[in-house]
DNA sequence: GTGAAAGCGCTAACAA
DNA sequence: TTGTTAGCGCTTTCAC
């Protein structure tokens, strides 16, 4: 094993005494190659430590064989496990990946997909930015047909692919298993409107209080930006309230954590005065005292999906597409919303 | 703004009646060229939508800018956080990033480094997987001379850097922390020995009870892969024992919390009957009642300073190499290891 | 089934 | 300060 020089198509070649161009033909497993001459090439080649120049090959070729990332952050559980679903079918699939983070922040964002769009990914797997409001800053890759596929969080445009759960459909489960635990006035804490999960957790929240004939109240409405502190934050708020919520649906299980502990430091017995639902179902909601009833989110799957949605449409550009990709999700109830006497009053009023 | 072709500096000199490496310069600030001529060039090229083929100039150039990253996995908070901080340091300098996986598994690793150094990164962070015997697969990369910098779970070899905590003395302070809670029977949950820090976390404790003459016994050593499920099971064996450690030392908070959660089920008492150390100071150790004492743990500095590190070696290759950092860690001692009546009978035998 | 040759877009040595 | 030119390693048309 040597430390020289690369090992090129063309040492290959006259190693062999043949021409540069069958050499190339023999490495891709070209037809018009005889089998012998093929194998006597591969051999050759890795014999002598030939690796392909893919950027000869990508100048050639006119792509990169690599997909760009752009994720408002890594380090969430969510994004994390997303994440390693991405790598997994794009390493599967011979794709290489440039990960990049928006840090929640729209101008960071346009940032990414420009850097992205110079180092000339095939293809990108977004998920929006916490402030993102207007999608003008992917109109450079739509304009050279580059695939974008959202994912979790997501949004219409030139009918790209979005792979997201029914969050509507979760934020009024959610919503009407407080209810059904006997919860009359039930906090919703949320994160910006401009993005669907988001704003569909809240239109679910919403309904659910509809169907149950129970009035919505304003006041009852927190929007921050998710992190632990906003929820220590919600909390005190909720304290100082006169007329306190009897329960939160929370769309995080981060916030929703940090907020039972604050609230439990003040002596709310959780779930009897205050029942609480979060989102996602990440690790931590297992360990918080009580246990956190929360929504499970595949987030791994969503990751493999989307990232195998792309490399479809790069692989054969005349695609049917499904537009969007909908995953089923899971309300798991634990400790933190169940009221096990209240359940019993009311069978017994039935 | 055309969807059409692709804007080459051939056209932005034919546009500018300039030659194409005079263009070529003026969009890099090379010295040799006015500033008129450079500002009409930089000008040109925006307007007409120019940007550059990185795989023309890599071809050209024979580096890429492009930093692999190999890591056991991607979704653990430490992980994720210290990729969050290499992402940051690396963007910032014009670097792209490929983030691939080992799955903990010493021939997965294997196959990433050769994938990396089959993309021809320019040079690699590191973090060993948990069953790495050797570190053969390194040679391709020292035969090229393209330089590896590991971080967290290190090896000596070819003087590589090293970005690490001092887990030896993390271990021995968790440990004597124990001690002076009045633990006698410290039990130690730890992964392979053959990563550096699970083995120097068990120096450091085994050191820590030496010191404090306490006799070594090995029925209380635990060797598991550190996941929860490890934590789980270790502490069902705990349960069983005839005679109980007082004490648990955890190389990770995950398996620590998980083993706390399990022990508690059972009626034990934490820290009464059993007082509980862990390491990372992940979130969730704030979650976990009562709260983990700790080992507080700079995932995102580490992982900055790794990206600096390599990126200096990059750009002057000539380095006095700093073979090891070592960055400070910090004891957080919270209610799981804190027994105040024990405290106080110890400060009045004193 | 194989070879010759051109060219992808850029950079850098050399020339002017 | 700018231009000329060759060549990085590969793929692919066209010719044989």
């Amino acid at each position: 094993m040597k430390s020289s020089k690369e090992v090129t198509i063309y040492d290959v070649a006259k190693a062999l005494k043949l021409s540069p161009s069958t050499v190339s033909r023999g490495l891709k497993n070209h037809p018009h190659i005889r089998k012998e001459t093929r194998k006597k090439i591969q051999a050759a080649a890795s014999e002598m430590g030939y690796r392909q120049n893919k950027f000869a090959s990508n100048l050639r070729q006119k792509h990169t064989n690599t997909i760009g990332v752009v994720v408002p952050r890594l380090n969430s559980y969510f994004m994390a496990t997303a994440i390693a679903g991405i790598e997994k079918v794009t390493s599967e699939n011979g794709y290489g990946l440039i990960i990049s983070q928006s840090q929640e922040s729209w101008r960071k964002e346009i940032s990414c997909i420009s850097t992205l769009f110079n180092s000339r990914v095939d293809g990108l797997l977004v998920s929006l930015a916490y402030d993102t409001k207007n999608m003008n800053h992917f109109n450079i890759l739509f304009n050279r047909d580059i695939p974008v596929v959202f994912f979790d969080r997501v949004a219409d445009c030139h009918g790209c692919m979005s792979i997201i759960i029914d969050n509507y459909k979760a934020g009024y489960e959610a919503t009407s298993h407080l209810v059904e635990q006997g919860c009359r006035r039930i906090a919703y804490l949320g994160g910006n409107m401009l993005r669907n999960v988001y704003s569909e957790r809240f239109r679910g929240y919403r309904q659910a209080l509809v169907d149950d004939n129970i009035e919505f109240d304003q006041s009852l409405i927190f929007v921050t930006d998710m992190s632990g502190q906003a929820g220590m934050e919600t909390a005190q708020k909720i304290l100082k309230m006169k007329s306190r919520p009897d329960g939160i649906f929370t769309a995080n299980d981060t916030t929703a954590v940090s907020a039972i502990v604050e609230l439990e430091k003040s002596g709310i017995k959780i779930p009897e005065e205050i029942a609480v639902a979060g989102f996602n179902n990440e690790p931590i909601s297992q360990v918080v005292h009580p246990n956190l009833t929360t929504v499970d989110y595949p987030a791994r799957e969503i990751g493999e999906i989307a990232a195998t949605s792309l490399i479809n449409k790069l692989k054969n550009s005349a695609n049917a597409d499904l537009s969007t990709i909908v995953l089923k999700h899971n309300l798991i109830v634990r400790d933190s919303s169940v009221r096990y006497n209240q359940n019993h009053s009311r069978s017994i009023r039935q």
